[in-house]
DNA sequence: TGAATCCAT
C-alpha cells in the first residue's frame, strides 16, 4: 500500500524502502562498521510504535489531527518523524516538526535521530531552541526537532507556518504555556492549510479533550466527517505496584526517612527515588539518611548512599547521581520534581512519593508570582510511580491514603496557562495578527482577570494604544524581541539613553539564575559584596559581568575563585551576543559597535560614574516602573507604588502590597528610599521578596511614566 | 529583617 500526501507529487514507495532494508541487510556481512547500522535499524523494529507504523501513516493519510496516546518507552518521538520523512511527507522540501517542551529534549533527541539515519545533525535532521539554530542554512533540514517556544516565534514570521506540512506536538499532555497557545494557533492555520497535519501526542487522560479541541465535525452521527482520529500505542513499561499509606503521615518527610530503610532492610537491590518538594526538604533527608545509615549492623545490610538533585545545584554534584554506585551499594537519590519528566535516573527500582510538589502561581491582584506547595495531581502521582519501572517490575509507595489520591488529587495539573503572567503572550498573539485576544480559542482559557492584567500592563508600556492595537513601530519591535515584554523595553529605549551595552548585560545577567554558586553561604555573600555597589543588584550584576570578561577572562578557574557559577556566566554571555544582534537588527543599525555605552568598553567607567549609574538606573525605570516600591516608615520593608497612585488610576484589581528585601539582594542590609525590581517571589509562609532590586530616585517615576502615575503628589 | 519547584522566548 502506497500513501498519497496531499499537496506533494513525490509519494514515497514501499519498494524503495524495502530496497533500502535489502542492500543494508547485504552489506552487513562485510564489515563490523556496518554490523552496527544493521542493530541500529533492528533496534528500530523492535519499538513498540513500530507495529504501529502503517496505521500512523494511514490516519494521518484521512485525518487532519491525529492524538497519539503513547506512553513512556514506545519510541514515538524519535520513530514517528523518521516515518514520516520515509514515506514522502518532507518531498519537495517540506519539513517535518516535532515541539519539545524542553531544550535538552530537542537536542538529546535530534542527535539520537541524526545517529539513527546516519547523517550528520544539523543537516537532514537538525533542531532549534533559543538562541541556537542547528539546521541546514541551505535548507536540507528534513526533520526539525524545538521547543514549543520556538514554533510559536516561528509564527511570527510566517503565520501559515508554510514549510511544515506535519508538526507533532510531543509531550501535549504537559500543558506547557507554549504547547497550548500552539493548539489554538493551528488550530486556525488548519483552516487555510487543509493540506497540514498535526499529530498531537498525550497522556490517555486527555486524548478525547485534545481531538475535541481540532474536531470540526459539528455531527457526531457521522463519522465520515471527522477530521480528528485517536491512536493508542504501547509503552515499553514494567509493572509497578503502588502502595499506599493505611493512614495519612502528619510528617511526610519523617515517613519518607522510614520508609526508605524499610526498603533497604527487606527488599531485593534496586536504587530508590524520593520526590520532595524542595532544596530544605531535601537536605534534612539526605543528611538524616546518612546519619541513621550508620548505626545499621554494616555486615548485615548492603551500604546506602543519599544523594540530593535540584535544578539549583551545581552541575558537578548533580551528575553523581548518574553515576553507578559500588557493587552491593543502594543509591537512594532524593530530587525534586525534575526527576519528574526533565531528568531520567538509571537504575531506580523503587519510588517514594510525597505526594507534594511546590508550584509557581501569578497572582493578578498584586501582579506576583507565588510559590506554593500543593498537592500534585493523579497524573503525576502516575507519573512518578512510573519512574520505578524503567528497567524492570518496581515499586512505588505513596505518603498518602488511597482515599486521598482517589478524592483530593486532581485528575490533571492546572494548566500553565491557567497560572502565567500572560503579557509576554498577549502581545505575540496582538503581533500573529490575533486582535481580540480575548475571544482567541484556547483548549482552557485563562482566568479573563489575567488577560486584563496583560492588556492593561502593554498599554502601559505603550505597545498598545487606545484602542488595544499593536502600536508601530514600538509595540511591533517589542513583539519580535524574545523577551518579556519590561526587559524588551528598557533594551529598546537604552539607545535614547545612552546605555545599550550596559543594558544587554544586564538583561542577560538577570535571564540566568544562580550566578552565585551556594549564594547562602557566608563565603558567597563576602564575594558577592566585593561586586557591590550601593546602587543596587543590576549594576552589581554589571560589575560581575565585566569582571568576568577582563579580569576573570572568561576562565572556569576565576569563577570557582569567586564562588561565581561557571555555567550560567557562559550562558550570560551567550545569551547577550545574542540579544546584541536582535538589537542591532531591531534598531537599524550597521553593527554592534553603533550601540551606545556609557561606560568603557571594557566595563571601566571611563565617564562620570555617577551620570553612568543614573543613566542606567533610569533606562531600567523606563521598563519597571510598574514594579517600584517605596520604603515602610519603620523601614522594614517596602510598600508596592501603586498604593500611591491615584484610585482611578490604579490597577483595575488592586490590593495594597508589602513587600520585603530578598535576603541574596546587595541592598539586603540597605535601606533605600524607593526602589525598581526584577520580579517578586512569593513564599510559602506569605512574604513577597523583591529579587534584582536597585535604588531609583522617586522623581524617576514621575518623569519617564507620568501616565503609569498620574499628577502623583505623594512621589 | 533571613531564603530558592521548574520550564520557555
Amino acid at each position: 500500500m502506497a500513501f498519497w500526501k496531499p499537496g506533494t507529487v513525490a509519494p514515497g514507495s514501499l519498494v524503495d524502502r524495502e530496497a533500502e532494508k535489502d542492500s543494508e541487510a547485504a552489506i552487513v556481512t562485510f564489515s563490523d562498521a556496518k554490523y552496527s547500522t544493521m542493530t541500529m535499524s533492528e533496534q528500530r523494529k523492535q519499538l513498540p510504535v513500530y507495529k504501529h507504523r502503517t496505521e500512523i501513516l494511514y490516519l494521518l493519510e484521512n485525518y487532519q489531527v491525529v492524538v497519539l496516546v503513547g506512553q513512556t518507552g514506545s519510541g514515538k518521538t524519535t520513530q514517528i518523524p523518521q516515518y514520516l520523512h520515509e514515506s514522502g511527507w518532507t518531498a519537495g522540501g517540506r519539513v517535518v516538526a516535532c515541539t519539545q517542551p524542553r531544550r535538552v529534549a530537542a537536542t538529546t533527541v535530534a542527535q539520537r535521530v541524526a545517529e539513527e539515519m546516519h547523517v550528520n545533525l544539523g543537516m537532514e535532521v537538525g533542531y532549534t531552541i533559543r538562541f541556537e539554530d542547528c539546521t541546514d542554512p541551505g535548507g536540507k533540514t528534513r526533520i526539525k526537532y524545538m521547543t514549543d517556544g520556538m514554533l510559536f516565534r516561528e509564527a511570527l514570521m510566517d503565520p501559515l507556518l508554510s514549510q511544515y506540512s506535519v508538526i507533532m506536538l510531543d509531550e501535549a499532555h504537559e500543558r506547557t504555556l507554549y504547547t497550548d497557545i500552539l493548539m489554538g494557533v493551528l488550530k486556525k492555520i488548519l483552516k487555510k492549510r487543509p493540506d497540514l497535519r498535526i499529530i498531537v501526542s498525550s497522556a490517555t487522560l486527555d486524548a478525547e479533550a485534545f481531538a475535541a479541541f481540532f474536531s470540526t465535525n459539528r455531527d457526531p452521527k457521522d463519522k465520515s466527517k471527522d477530521n480528528t482520529a485517536i491512536l493508542s500505542v504501547q509503552g515499553r513499561m514494567y509493572p509497578v505496584d503502588v502502595h499506599y499509606l493505611a493512614e495519612p503521615t502528619s510528617n511526610y518527610i519523617e515517613t519518607a526517612i522510614q520508609t526508605v530503610f524499610d526498603i533497604h532492610t527487606k527488599e531485593p537491590a534496586g536504587d530508590i527515588l524520593v520526590f520532595m518538594t524542595g532544596r530544605d526538604e531535601i537536605e534534612e533527608v539526605v543528611s538524616e539518611i546518612r546519619e541513621r545509615a550508620t548505626t545499621l549492623p554494616p555486615n548485615k545490610y548492603a551500604e546506602i548512599l543519599a544523594l540530593p538533585i535540584y535544578a539549583g545545584l551545581p552541575t558537578e554534584e548533580q551528575m553523581l547521581v548518574f553515576e553507578p554506585v559500588e557493587k552491593g551499594a543502594r543509591k537512594v537519590v532524593v530530587a525534586t520534581n525534575v526527576a519528574e519528566a526533565s531528568v531520567t535516573i538509571p537504575g531506580i527500582g523503587f519510588v517514594i512519593d510525597s505526594g507534594f510538589v511546590k508550584i509557581r502561581a501569578y497572582n493578578p491582584q498584586t501582579g506576583m508570582e507565588s510559590l506554593t506547595t500543593t498537592t500534585i495531581s493523579q497524573a503525576s502521582a502516575d507519573q512518578r510511580s512510573g519512574r520505578a519501572g524503567r528497567i524492570r517490575n518496581g515499586k512505588a509507595y505513596r505518603l498518602y491514603t488511597r482515599e486521598s489520591f482517589e478524592q483530593e488529587m486532581r485528575p490533571a495539573s492546572v494548566p500553565e496557562i491557567q497560572r502565567s503572567n500572560l503579557a509576554g503572550m498577549v502581545l505575540q498573539l496582538k503581533a500573529l495578527g490575533i486582535e481580540n485576544v480575548l475571544r482567541f480559542d484556547f483548549m482552557t482559557s485563562p482566568p479573563a482577570e489575567m488577560m486584563s492584567k496583560a492588556l492593561e500592563l502593554l498599554y502601559s508600556l505603550k505597545a498598545l494604544d487606545n484602542y488595544g492595537r499593536l502600536t508601530i513601530p514600538f509595540g511591533m519591535r517589542l513583539a519580535e524581541f524574545p523577551l518579556d515584554p519590561m526587559l524588551g523595553k528598557i533594551l529598546l529605549d537604552s539607545q535614547a539613553f545612552g546605555c545599550s551595552q550596559e543594558m544587554l548585560t544586564i538583561a542577560a545577567m538577570v535571564s540566568v539564575q544562580n550566578i552565585f554558586v551556594n549564594a547562602t553561604s557566608p563565603a558567597a555573600e563576602e564575594q558577592h559584596r566585593r561586586f557591590g555597589v550601593l546602587e543596587g543588584d543590576h549594576i552589581t550584576l554589571l560589575n560581575v559581568y565585566a569582571a568576568f570578561i577582563t579580569r576573570g577572562k572568561k576562565s572556569s578557574k576565576w569563577c570557582a575563585n569567586h564562588l561565581i557559577n561557571f555555567k550560567a556566566m557562559s550562558r550570560a554571555l551567550s545569551i547577550r551576543s545574542h540579544l546584541e544582534r536582535y538589537l542591532v537588527k531591531t534598531l537599524g543599525l550597521t553593527g554592534p559597535s553603533q550601540l551606545p555605552s556609557c561606560l568603557g568598553a571594557d566595563g571601566s567607567r571611563v565617564n562620570d560614574p555617577n551620570e553612568a549609574t543614573v543613566k542606567i538606573r533610569k533606562c531600567l525605570v523606563s521598563g519597571y516602573f510598574a514594579q517600584a516600591a517605596k520604603i515602610a516608615p519603620d523601614g522594614t520593608h517596602w510598600i508596592s507604588a501603586l498604593e500611591a497612585r491615584p484610585k482611578g488610576a490604579r490597577a483595575l484589581s488592586y490590593s495594597p502590597t508589602k513587600l520585603w528585601m530578598h535576603p541574596t539582594s546587595i541592598l539586603f542590609k540597605q535601606t533605600p528610599q524607593w526602589v525598581i525590581f526584577h520580579e517578586v517571589v512569593e513564599t510559602g509562609k506569605g512574604k513577597a521578596y523583591m529579587r534584582e532590586v536597585s535604588a531609583i530616585e522617586p522623581e524617576w517615576l514621575g518623569e519617564l511614566a507620568p501616565h503609569f502615575y498620574v499628577l502623583n503628589k505623594q512621589l
